[in-house]
DNA sequence: TGTACATCAGTGAACGCGCGTTCACTGATGTAC
DNA sequence: TGTACATCAGTGAACGCGCGTTCACTGATGTAC
């Protein structure tokens, strides 16, 4: 059963709907978005718009699941171009991709993980979208560490009880991978995203001018000496 | 000549307007940051806010200084209160009064840290204000490795050309300390304000529950670990 | 193939809302003689 | 100490604006017989 005329029409109009929303926010910021703007971007008056989505809310929510999965999904690529047992390239094309990923699509970065209002939950449906990217970040880790490539004295860093058995209650409900592995995981995602924040925000331009991707590539091969992943 | 009985009163309503602003902000986040509903907090009607603002957006930039001062502040405060050649402690206390002053003012770090509107250009008089937190960090970098006390390879690192040469840049204009220096305090500053940010926004709060302050500090040792200060 | 009806996309007018800002004003505080 | 005037804080009404959402509607697309 093929598509009706319709339906290809409907379709069609979504995505017209959603690209004139990502305009509105790469302007605005995302708090910003207007539902009559978008309309009127797409050609069409405000209530019409009250057929694709029902409420402003709604038309959020698709956007940021349709971020969270485009972003995983970048990550997930980039991974999986490498040999399993390549644990270096694995770890930084990753990172690289994370970082890539973001300054190709900034609105869709920002979108994620700026809450637009706080308070603004995104544990219902897009909760599981958001612990994606992590996993993946945690997944090269781990493969690495139970093949015994994670060498650098983080490995067998000691951990106060309490953090550590927070690690662990972790684990009982459902987190792959030990303690440390998590923990490490934590971190290099910190660093990221710190490094993507700063540049995305432009704290890096005046530092920096046209050579930030150089220093994100220098920091990545540090993090990987510091792992002392092999 | 002593203060007037208007005067005294000017400054405590300026005080309540910006308190009731940054309830606001915290409220609500900073863009939605509503004149009427500030003057609505300070039992006064809008008209009469425009006494001591000009706009909606001399407020916000009043607010902005306001939090970058005070975030320096506490930088510095944390910095001098160590001896000067203790680079070791120099550097962990200025590590963690970042984090803890984020955590203690949320608001103003997303103030700081999250420009409201793109765009907006803190360039003009809070772009100073800006560098001042940054070269605090530098400065406890640099001091230690002026004293030789940066061991890490880090400090020996080898850095392409281009990178190189953008740093010798910065220097040429006025910015102190060695191109490695430079390039070791944004490293740092990438991974504290990551740290900051993913705690501030509550991605920390799944995986740490309340263990965030002792992961903070974990991998701020671990930083002084890898720069090998001595 | 043609007709009758159902579905659905999109319109235009209207709603109530809160916003930033202006304006002419009132009344209290301060100053000069 | 008392009077005349200037300064300034704050008011209340009004402006035009864009917003999200509702409602009754028109006209095109699709379906059943």
């Amino acid at each position: 059963m093929t598509q009706t005329r319709r339906e290809r029409l409907r379709l069609q109009t979504i995505d017209e709907i959603k690209t004139a929303a990502w305009q509105q926010i790469a302007k605005e910021g995302a708090v910003a978005l207007s539902l009559r703007a978008a309309a009127r971007e797409v050609g069409i008056t405000a209530p019409g718009l009250y057929r694709y989505y029902p409420s402003r809310d709604a038309l959020v929510t698709a956007l940021m699941i349709e971020a969270f999965n485009s972003f995983s999904e970048a990550l997930e690529t980039s991974r999986d171009a490498c040999k399993p047992d390549d644990h270096i390239s694995r770890f930084r094309e990753v990172c690289k991709a994370y970082f890539q990923w973001a300054v190709s699509s900034p609105q869709k970065y920002a979108l994620i993980f700026y809450t637009p209002v706080p308070g603004y939950t995104l544990d219902k449906e897009s909760g599981p979208a958001a612990q994606r990217g992590f996993l993946v970040l945690q997944n090269v880790i781990g493969e690495a560490y139970m093949a015994e490539k994670i060498t650098g004295d983080a490995a067998s860093m000691r951990m106060p009880a309490a953090l550590k058995s927070q690690y662990e209650v972790l684990k009982k409900i459902g987190m792959p991978y030990v303690p440390i592995v998590t923990h490490l995981a934590l971190s290099t995602w910190s660093t990221i995203h710190g490094m993507t924040s700063l540049y995305l925000y432009g704290y890096f331009s005046g530092f920096l001018a046209d050579q930030s991707e150089s220093f994100v590539d220098l920091e990545i091969e540090k993090m990987i000496r510091t792992l002392g992943i092999k």
